[in-house]
DNA sequence: GCAAAAGTGTTACAATTACACCCATGT
DNA sequence: ACATGGGTGTAATTGTAACACTTTTGC
């Protein structure tokens, strides 16, 4: 153990949603191994800062994303996935609205680009392993905690929150059940601005109250579709 | 990164079960740092093995215990939680019967002993964290799998389940309805078999199917409390 | 005036909760 | 015979699921 050899990286898988996609941001390696191919931002974590700054950090240098929702996802250390020497990777998980960022690739990354989940290219790593777990994670979370607000505009109408669920649920909703549900849990403010998407009556506009979703939680009621 | 110092460890929070009682394992530390204090037991991951096996491998070194419910919980890695030099910790989750095993110290441990998890002594490095989350996740698994049965005998009687839960969630069950839930899960066994407990009618035993658990879960059928 | 999306209530059904008495054994 | 824990059913309430027509806008 006085002479442990194993480095520490971080990965964040960053999903983003418009338009009834799905989409997660990944990075063309400029270096071996695996140069040309597709990966999960992330890198070595510094000798100073914490895994939350390493993974920030890696992110913004390789895609000019910067993230504020971020949680830990799970940690990845069989003993031959990266092909040069032991490393461990803690992977996280993150949510950004994909319009309100321009992405740039730069430090390792040749390219970056939003993928459609659905059309992957082949991954670098264990990186398939990484992202099939974090989909589920997403699919499985946006039933209990309201994550999905951070996938849409501030201020967005009902039907994108409807099809940002049927896309993840990958099933239809009764349009009707679903509103009242959600607007049953109290969260949602509802403006006094429409917008219009060239055809159709124009939709009200909602937004999440944050606030109102952390007392109702501490409150003890708890957010489930 | 060609010169990243981090020390990778792995802890495991082993919790059990006793008449009425959650347990966590916990060793007194033999050496510096903390040395007398109590502890997670834990220590350095190996070069060459996986990170399950390397707290299956600490968890039996400090304590004699071979487990067969260990789960990954989080991983620990603010920069100063060790005083000493970064060491960055993955921590799992682990169940057994306490009953199942002579628990004995050796290498790093002076002393191994379970803890009621309501009467904790002081621990060392950020234990106390990684324990708080352990339990936090305990309390809630416990309602959507059913991992209560890694924490009883293998067949037991239904009362003893029924306090396992009152024990976890920190509040009364309805008699009838919790039975006629569990039951219409379908995944226990009726055995016939019978316990006394000394007084009282005597009561039939039941057991955990966890092959039939595992054909309705791959069926869509979820197991909830 | 018609195509397209938004908005809205009621009824049937399923699930959950509340609740109290008899049974089998040991002393 | 009494104390102790085990075993059981029904009715009220609540929550979920199914379902179709009207409204507002753009063209």
């Amino acid at each position: 153990m006085g002479n442990q050899s194993i480095k520490l990286t971080v990965d964040a898988v960053v999903f983003g949603y418009e338009e009834g996609v799905i989409s997660v941001l990944l990075i063309k390696r400029k270096y071996n191994p695996f140069k040309g191919k597709w990966a999960i931002p992330g890198g070595f974590v510094l000798n100073e800062e914490s895994l939350e700054q390493a993974v920030e950090r890696e992110l913004e240098e390789e895609t000019g994303v910067k993230i504020n929702y971020l949680e830990q996802l799970y940690t990845f250390g069989k003993p031959n996935r990266d092909p040069r020497e032991r490393i461990v990777s803690v992977a996280y998980f993150g949510l950004i609205r994909p319009n309100a960022f321009k992405i740039f690739a730069s430090t390792d990354a040749e390219e970056v680009a939003w993928f459609n989940i659905n059309e992957l290219p082949e991954l670098s790593f264990d990186h398939s392993d990484i992202l099939e777990i974090a989909i589920e994670r997403l699919k499985n979370k946006i039933t209990y905690e309201p994550i999905g607000f951070e996938l849409l505009d501030k201020k967005f109408p009902f039907s994108d929150l409807e099809k940002l669920y049927t896309t993840l649920l990958g099933r239809d909703v009764d349009r009707r059940n679903f509103r009242k549900k959600i607007l049953g849990l109290n969260v949602l403010d509802e403006l006094d601005e429409k917008v219009s998407k060239g055809s159709g009556r124009p939709a009200n506009l909602f937004q999440f109250n944050k606030k109102r979703y952390f007392e109702l939680k501490n409150a003890g009621i708890i957010f489930e579709i």
